[in-house]
DNA sequence: TCATCTACTCATCGCTTGTTGAGCCAACCT
DNA sequence: AGGTTGGCTCAACAAGCGATGAGTAGATGA
């Protein structure tokens, strides 16, 4: 059997239940929705809890969609890595961030900032008059995408598999862009 | 002078301003942080008198966000009139709706209900395999660009002339339809 | 072993929210 | 003119929220 754990173990465990609950209630109901009592009992503990360790709501919300971790993400380098990886599945944290991201001035922010520094990676290799704003439609497209998938679920794209989808979405957005597509590109979304 | 008005008047002038202030209040901050005091001081009455038309927020959210007039709007018949006209800017009740559709379920099926229908339409002018999957792709990508432009605010979005950025993305979308294309087409979104 | 420290809970506060019912006053009808 | 109707406001309620501070129990270290 397992000897009771440290304290700093179990404080440490508690921060990442508290935690892990939060993103997912963040994700589920967005941030006005989401109550620190219903982060606390899924984690199964008490909402003061919540408060010692986040401080307030607001905190506990940055500290669960955080995008830090995000930019040097599982995502790959080339932008059919990107397609694949958000037709696959949101990761908790940017689920949560996207969630709210129409809805919480700050979350809107992040999400701006986020989405114009990708528009602005994507721009630079592509040719053609217009980079910036082709750039930012495919940005869009792929938000789009990902919205139509996993938070509006439409029936078109929430039946066919991740595969399938995939190829068809890399398919249409590679589409008449002879002009772009150097072999190695830097992450996109 | 115009003489006092009538009940009946007085009362639909009411109504009007009460729902005109619902929908810029929904569509400004979402349905979660919008109460109904806000709506009454905006439309300068009590807020019981928001109550006593509308019986719940809910239902004042429902009559404010409602889709009837939009799906027959003045949106063209044909995709890049409707590009134009997303880039433009969204009429109020379209903006309200939008903005809850990631926090609210009733907005998110109303929302998929409505994009649901576009994809169909869209998907019967087009050719080829696959052709939901790649109309639901084009309609989400309008989505997205009218996200990206009026609610997110991209830097590569907003600054664009409404003619600018219409023009690239009409001829963007254009690209990736290369196949379909009929001269007249259906409404779509 | 015993005093201390700390992760945690309990009870509760102040505030805002949606919602309600009683009451007021001007328009209305005869 | 005078009783009645109805549009509207006022005051208040119950519920739920984020947040606080005192208190408890068990690990910790000498």
């Amino acid at each position: 059997m397992p000897s009771s754990p440290t304290r700093a173990e179990q404080r440490a465990a508690s921060a990442r239940r508290i935690l892990d609950a939060a993103r997912a209630e963040f994700a589920a109901h967005g941030y006005e929705s989401t109550t620190i009592r219903a982060v606390a009992a899924r984690a199964g503990v008490d909402p003061a809890l919540v408060m010692q360790h986040h401080g307030s709501k607001a905190a506990l919300f940055r500290s669960a969609a955080r995008l830090d971790a995000v930019t040097s993400e599982e995502v790959g380098s080339h932008l059919d890595d990107v397609v694949a990886s958000r037709v696959a599945g949101l990761p908790p944290e940017l689920h949560a961030l996207v969630r709210s991201m129409l809805t919480v001035p700050e979350a809107t922010d992040a999400m701006r900032e986020y989405l114009d520094d990708r528009v602005a990676n994507l721009a630079r290799s592509t040719p053609g008059p217009d980079a910036e704003l082709r750039a930012a439609l495919t940005v869009c497209a792929i938000l789009g995408l990902t919205l139509g998938r996993h938070f509006l679920r439409l029936g078109a794209l929430e039946q066919g598999s991740a595969e399938d989808v995939s190829r068809v979405a890399r398919a249409w957005l590679a589409a008449r862009s002879e002009d772009a597509e150097p072999p190695e590109d830097r992450p996109e979304d």
